[in-house]
DNA sequence: CCCAAAAGACCTGTATACAGATATCAAAAC
DNA sequence: GTTTTGATATCTGTATACAGGTCTTTTGGG
């Protein structure tokens, strides 16, 4: 196991340690030891050291000054213009789709996700269908996300979408039986209305929906920022937000 | 020499490396060898991968598939959509300063700065003051990415403008004699335009300038593209984006 | 003269050793 | 009881050793 195999060690610290400091496995603030962590992870220091300087440049560590990584602790205001940004990027993303045009295979393959929430959502006996609607959710915003073609943007999108936070399907509320939550319309409406807005090359307006989309999310973190422990509870994430 | 002082050989390793980067001292598509680097800079192979993979995360460097990294070359599309991008950044900087409002002292410094660049741009029978200009022109938009107060977007900006041929004075046509090309008076016209609008707190226009803004030197890379070998002496970041 | 195969040089990814600096804790001084 | 100080344990940043792939070149065969 060497040269390449994908850096098989460092892979594998990387989504260990993001995962620590999602799951909230370490308090903020506390100085992650290298030591530490490459006997919890029965890995040696070397890739230990890759993997927290990556996540560093993510954005999910930030420098001890003197010496070491901790996990960064974010404002309510930093979270909500991470959110923002989303929003910005995206809506790029779909202006340029929208003026410089989108292969036909990637618009069939964005309208299929459509379809497949629509039918997600029609009334059924099913029990709760939340994660396969957050599944298709995260689809749908990744086809957004390459379909201006621009690998650059893509970068970007994916950059911001790391932070917890940001992520399209960050805090989803949890339907009640099965009834399908107000928000859940709303977001496929603005979804349609999205596709819409590239196929007929009205850049302007995919642009304003989709930043107006990225504020569902902004919403729903300030709604769950209320509810105190519970939410804290079943959205882990939450922790890299200070309250 | 250890446990901190700024991590004095990564750092040295990353400056180094990224100036061989930019001045092209090294092929695009030829592999970056960690030992012939850690014995060209006298440094130990564990800083200079430290800098390799953050040069990588910057864009500037890619993997190899088989192990190592290279040089990245850029399409001329991608160099355009990164300038696009910071346009669209420095935008959403500039609009979200509007809507929140600026602290005076930062309205107070960059107000200074454009009162320096209309100074250098009276006419005056000193010399070239292009690398001044480019000097303050670059502190201009330092300012601009932090009048929104968002720490946020301000790495964002940061994190785009580290392209070369992103940055905000990558291209600026040399003047001949002490003529001020007309861009230049263009650009400071936005420059005043976009300060103004911020002021008045007129969101959508500090948006919409920024982003023409961010056009000028998209103009000046296309411009420049077609200079040749010549071009490509006068800018060597220009190595960067295949021709 | 060209091509294939094998050997050797070289490289990457990983582990570990080491030195200097820092954090911690206990004992002593006030 | 509080604060200072010293000793110890621990950590980071750096250098280096090592194992297993990869690239190059040379040699042998056609």
């Amino acid at each position: 196991m060497s040269y390449n195999k994908d850096a098989a060690q460092t892979v594998r610290a990387l989504a260990a340690i993001r995962d620590l400091i999602l799951r909230g496995g370490v308090e903020p603030g506390e100085r992650l030891s290298e030591p530490g962590l490459a006997e919890k992870l029965g890995i040696s220091r070397t890739p230990i050291r890759a993997a927290l300087a990556r996540l560093e440049q993510e954005g999910l560590l930030e420098r001890v000054p003197t010496g070491g990584h901790m996990p960064r602790r974010f404002t309510l205001e930093e979270a909500i213009d991470a959110i923002e940004l989303r929003g910005v990027l995206e809506g790029t993303a779909a202006r340029l789709a929208a003026e410089r045009g989108v292969e036909p295979r990637r618009m069939l393959a964005i309208n299929r996700v459509l379809e497949a929430i629509d039918a997600l959502m029609a009334p059924s006996p099913t029990n709760s269908p939340l994660d396969h609607y957050m599944a298709l959710n995260a689809e749908f915003h990744a086809l957004l996300s390459g379909l201006s073609g621009s690998e650059t943007i893509e970068r970007e999108i994916d950059r911001i979408t790391r932070l917890p936070f940001a992520a399209p399907s960050a805090f989803l509320e949890r339907p009640g039986a099965s009834v399908v939550p107000h928000s859940l319309v709303l977001a496929q409406a603005q979804h349609r209305a999205l596709v819409e807005a590239i196929s007929l090359r009205e850049g302007a307006r995919a642009e304003a929906v989709a930043r107006e989309h990225a504020r569902l999310a902004r919403r729903n973190l300030e709604q769950v920022m209320e509810g105190g422990d519970e939410a804290l509870r079943r959205f882990p994430a939450l922790a890299l937000v200070a309250g």
